[in-house]
DNA sequence: TGACTAACGTACTAGTTCGTACATTAGTGA
DNA sequence: TCACTAATGTACGAACTAGTACGTTAGTCA
């Protein structure tokens, strides 16, 4: 028997479900994102975390839902990024200009949801469609949208024919594809859209893009 | 000795090396689109082929490399078809819509190809990195995009400070989130962008987006 | 016509990978 | 304080999967 004044756990082993649960969450939202549904290894995930590879079957049950609670999780946050959205008190382009500016920035400093969001993509969506919490959530920025461009509509702003999920959609793309297919346009094209000295430019850029289609007088055929 | 006509070959046994690699090649594309890299299996692959794994191995060396091939075959047929883009005849604002139109049609005819894009997005685009014919060969649509530019910024139609790889981009990034985030998209906020009758509108929408940021009058800074 | 080789097929293996049976312990409430 | 359970760890197995060793045959050219 040592005096030594052992830590409280001898064997280092502390229990706390929620740290566990959310530090398997962490590890598995890098290595989906790294290698893909089926790329990524299950007993990776586990070696990469403080507990075992049982503990990711205790708490989710399998890769497969694991790979829905991670979708889940990365969702919300940027569903809570949308609710803090304050632009109600802009003028309707500068409400606009703000909305698409916050999008871009969300995007690019969330790269692995981007890369989540590709996956689940090729996927066609099974887990969100499975995800009692994914299914039709839409977004908060929806609504703002509508409201933007309600009031821009009515004083006459902007064109009468534009959607809100259509904006969302062009806005969207961008900024998406911009981070998603980052690799592939540079190595066919020679210009990294995520260049830190570029990102004023395109945040510029998507920004214009939108006021211009939303103020345009187009031709009506 | 069965004295009924064999047909020539008594095995089903044909040797047609250019047939036997093209039908490995379309197999593939459709595997690996369907479930990316990893999840696509060799073995699958083969069974889907009039021929056996092992001719996988003899031509293309290995699953790696069977995806690079796969990659290099399907961006040379969207080149070839940028390369019959004809629209030097038409002024400016009308040719790059059409422009527009043409990888708008490319993109909706070709979802596969936008899969195995995502997909190599997903793997940082290493196999295009380890491509000879791949590694940095642009696009002829570049060439086009530059030339209508120039053209309509010479004649004071366009706003003068747009790139032509940046409009690309623009471009590109409609199309492609499109069909790539069709899936998410669609389960997120109940609207199918690829669905035909909205075909027509989003079609009209790129164009008038693309057009509007071009003519657009903007603050200088 | 017969030898040579490109094209092809079969059967197998070594290593991996998801998932689980079983054992153990920390905390908690009676 | 003790029993009970949620939380955790260990060890293992069945199935899969990329890749290969070895053998065969169709076409062609000397």
């Amino acid at each position: 028997m040592t005096s030594v004044e052992e830590p409280a756990r001898p064997n280092g082993r502390i229990r706390d479900a929620a740290r566990t649960k959310a530090e398997i969450l962490d590890v598995a939202t890098r290595e989906f994102a790294r290698s893909g549904f089926a790329g990524a290894r299950v007993d990776e995930i586990a070696a990469r975390t403080r507990t075992t590879k049982r503990m990711i079957y205790y708490y989710f049950g399998g890769k497969e839902q694991l790979f829905t609670a991670v979708l889940e999780r990365a969702y919300s946050v940027i569903r809570q990024a949308e609710q803090e959205l304050d632009v109600e008190h802009l003028d309707p382009v500068a409400a606009i200009r703000r909305l698409a500016e916050v999008t871009f920035d969300h995007h690019e400093r969330h790269p692995d949801f981007i890369r989540l969001v590709s996956i689940e993509n090729i996927h066609e969506a099974e887990h969100i469609a499975a995800s009692e919490k994914l299914g039709r959530i839409g977004s908060p920025a929806l609504e703002v949208i509508r409201r933007i461009l309600e009031s821009g509509q009515r004083s006459g702003l902007f064109t009468a024919d534009v959607d809100a999920v259509d904006l969302h959609a062009m806005i969207s793309a961008f900024c998406f594809f911009r981070v998603s297919n980052r690799h592939t346009f540079g190595a066919l094209f020679g210009r990294d859209l995520v260049a830190p000295d570029q990102r004023e430019h395109y945040r510029k850029m998507l920004g214009d893009m939108v006021i211009a289609y939303l103020t345009a007088d187009r031709a009506t055929d």
